[in-house]
DNA sequence: GTGAAAGCGCTAACAC
DNA sequence: GTGTTAGCGCTTTCAC
């Protein structure tokens, strides 16, 4: 069975290839009339214009990249997911590219990757987002970049929410919830939204006249275990707090563990918050109450974003402002009014 | 910076292009001496061939695919990191492609995909790689195909676990810790692990001399919220089970959540155990026991044999035994001696 | 054993 | 707005 070709399209539509190239390519000067005429005709033969040729014509690979560091699987997976939706009306694939944040070499393994895979652009999420010598090496590589769930160092353009704020929110939710002793663990050092994170809880307590003393502030690293050692030293406290927002869900899952491992009511003794509400929050129990993300979203955004700046040429010469997506709260079983006043 | 390409290494070494590949791609007839000149030429110039150029001029892609049905994000991850091991060695590339298994269009998705992107090999994961038209199609346009975690129709190679040795071992420790009414969820019925992890828990009954009625077996679809719902039919048993074993780690951790919701002890009042070792089943509390996958070793071991059998120029003729790898049980805290008697 | 020529399917440059 | 022509860098085919 012979593969569509080009040629196929612009027979039955009764155009020239390079009529059937621009509608393809999004391309401007084409009447509405014709492309809709090409248009049908790639959805009745179901064309795909082959990766290899185009990119042996038109000297890139129409394959963007997309580079993470050991994410948690939900969030690559959804990330993923909506980059490929933005792939997908332009017949770009997605090239995943797992790569070690702390390895020296780091920095010359990507570049050398995009310069072999022929990589058109690349979307990098934290923390390598946050690594100012990567973003710069890949700008002066001249490569279209944008970063994702962080600010990056300002030199690309970035796609996230207002990490500070839906901290804020959720730490004036316990509050409101009678909460005045409330923990804080806190994310990874290397990125950006662990110190946003940390803002939004010290702006909310600080707004509600509420002390937060360094021990009650633990460094945690997204991950379960640095989770549990965070919420052992917090209940360990002489008088610990009767609520604990946690960076992510699975540093939540883990204090959520730890007070069952001490037989302690979820919300009556102890509320629990979490962050990014991975499937993991619905899936413990109590359900977690935690930060929703629109990650498919971001992705798509991203995607999209990128994809508009191969199709000019290259990035503009400044950087737009951070596009900023929506948050939501989602209340679940672990948190709830304090009662013990 | 002009890439090196093919004319610049046959200039250099003082010979014809041809030659070149025939280095390139270790093609016999060529004679020693040529060969180290050539070969002098690549490593000075740095030369790699462009890949666009390969596919578009050897007809394919360099690229392997790897179909998928909304998968557990782990899964997914992880398999995929043990294809890309594959890869690497071989400079070969991996396309990811989101199928929906209920499309009645899906095999010709499927088909047009591998056609348009000139896929030079998939790899397909459950439930997709149960569909015997599916797999049938893959094989009459002559592409090479690999089954992972399932045995497939039995017309390409397979990689997996004995899904229902695995389920035995599980029910016998359960039923070796005085467990003698023990529920069962089974998975997704278009999944092959479903029937053989229900199969193994049979025997196991069987071989203690144990009833397993069809009220303590029900009817699960691989995700948290079946399970909850099978986790209430059997709890409100008159005279429920001492243990779940549900037939994978969403469920699982779904039985625990009813039974917390209950105010049961686990596993005191009731045992859990699941099946995958997701990372849910560390950060659900207790600690869920399960059955741990090897899955980035099958992903590794699936890619080398697909590539293999690229290389070597299609699939061979006969189709070889399943390769079958080696499970293990994790003994975690919701599973203990029974103690009701 | 080696080379010359003919494309692979597409885009870029420029003509109309 | 649309078509024509000339490659992109490599493998294939078939000469020698």
């Amino acid at each position: 069975m012979k593969p569509v070709t080009i040629d196929d399209v612009a027979k039955r539509a009764g155009v020239s290839i390079k009529t059937v190239s621009r509608v393809v390519n999004r391309e401007p000067n084409v009447r509405s009339a014709t492309r809709e005429k090409v248009e049908e005709a790639i959805a009745a033969l179901n064309y795909r214009p082959n990766p290899s040729a185009r990119g042996l014509a038109g000297r890139r690979s129409y394959l963007i990249g997309l580079l993470y560091d050991n994410p948690s699987p939900s969030y690559l997976a959804n990330l993923h997911a909506g980059v490929m939706e933005a792939c997908r009306e332009l017949e770009y694939g997605l090239a995943l590219s797992p790569v070690a944040y702390a390895d020296p070499d780091m920095v010359a393994h990507v570049r050398a990757w995009l310069r072999q895979a022929q990589i058109d652009g690349v979307i990098v999420t934290p923390p390598l987002s946050d690594s100012a010598e990567l973003i710069a090496a890949i700008r002066a590589d001249n490569i279209p970049a944008i970063v994702v769930s962080t600010k990056g160092p300002g030199i690309v353009p970035a796609v996230l929410i207002d990490e500070e704020q839906a901290a804020h929110d959720m730490t004036s939710h316990l509050i409101g919830e009678g909460h005045k002793s409330i923990g804080f663990i806190i994310g990874h050092p290397d990125h950006y939204a662990s110190e946003r994170r940390l803002a939004g809880f010290r702006r909310a307590m600080q707004e509600a006249g509420l002390a937060a003393p360094d021990d009650v502030v633990r460094q945690g690293y997204f991950d379960f275990d640095s989770g549990r050692t965070a919420a052992v030293e917090l209940l360990d406290l002489p008088s610990p707090p009767t609520a604990i927002f946690a960076s992510n869900d699975d540093m939540a899952a883990a204090v959520l563990f730890e007070a069952q491992a001490r037989k302690l009511s979820v919300p009556g003794d102890l509320a629990v918050a979490g962050f990014d509400d991975t499937p993991l929050s619905r899936q413990v129990w109590p359900g977690l109450t935690t930060v929703r993300q629109p990650i498919r979203t971001i992705g798509r955004t991203a995607g999209k974003a990128l994809l508009d700046a191969i199709g000019a040429g290259g990035m503009p010469a400044d950087v737009p402002e951070p596009v900023v997506m929506s948050f939501e709260l989602k209340r679940r079983g672990s948190t709830g009014p304090h009662a013990d006043d």
